[in-house]
DNA sequence: GGACATTTGTACGTATGTATC
DNA sequence: CGATACATACGTACAAATGTC
């Protein structure tokens, strides 16, 4: 008679502050930074992951919705969330005397930059005396470098 | 007989593709950028939204989410949403031969930097040579100047 | 300090549309 | 075409923070 060898399911704890999307969002963020899930590698389902932490739906998807905000993965409709595959950096030579700025793209420089729409990344910009400014820039995978 | 003075009641269109959230949002854009709306001005709050442009109120919550997510507005609980004042920016010298990144801050740097909880706000690092990295550095107040 | 109204935060369930495979 | 899975949307409920009296 061996002892029913249960995978304990981290389970969520209902009377933290903690709010259950993100004790949810942290244990996946925790696979992520350890390598247990890799770039590329697919996170469960929202339905599955609602299932599996008796959340619903909709708290499922909050979860998945603070890992897109911190870059980490990617969601693509009727495919489902994976983590990413950080993009490679291209360093941009930025004159000297010029100011730099970041903010969030709009939604118009977002599909010009090819960039997911699931992620939440800023971009880079910079104007060098009284030229028009230069940019935008994806900022996770752009690098300015000064001269 | 004039013809009806109705304030036509800016209304959603359900067939359309983008969806009620997006215009929705697309509105408050417009009156904060024509400065309709000035900053410190409130929004209504979500459940008047909601009633206004007859949609649910997870509806209404979702165009503010857009609206934060552009850095446009603060969402406060027990308080509202209401038009950010742009913070005085600061220049921060970068020195020649850096390099220079942004990102999405941790919750950790958003708490240490005094940003609103509400708004989402890039920051900006740099690093020179094999030195540490400095920042991060709040980019809705900072701007970098190269030497 | 307490009581109260206002307003957002979280969470549930459900339904339907639509993109991908 | 069907199955899978996310996107949008509705309604409801209660918790928690804020401001006011």
């Amino acid at each position: 008679m061996c002892p029913p060898v249960r995978t304990v399911p981290t389970v969520i704890n209902r009377s933290s502050r903690d709010p259950a999307y993100r004790q949810i969002a942290d244990l996946f963020r925790a696979q992520i930074e350890t390598g247990q899930l890799q770039p590329g590698d697919r996170l469960p389902y929202e339905g599955r992951i609602a299932q599996e932490y008796g959340v619903g739906r909709a708290t499922a998807r909050s979860a998945l919705r603070v890992l897109r905000e911190e870059g980490l993965v990617v969601t693509e409709r009727g495919y489902g969330t994976y983590v990413v595959e950080p993009p490679p950096r291209v360093a941009v030579k930025v004159p000297r005397g010029s100011t730099i700025w970041s903010r969030m793209p709009t939604e118009a420089e977002r599909v010009a930059l090819g960039m997911e729409l699931g992620a939440t990344v800023p971009v880079l910009m910079y104007r060098t005396g009284q030229q028009q400014p230069k940019g935008p820039y994806a900022a996770d995978r752009t690098d300015f470098t000064t001269a």
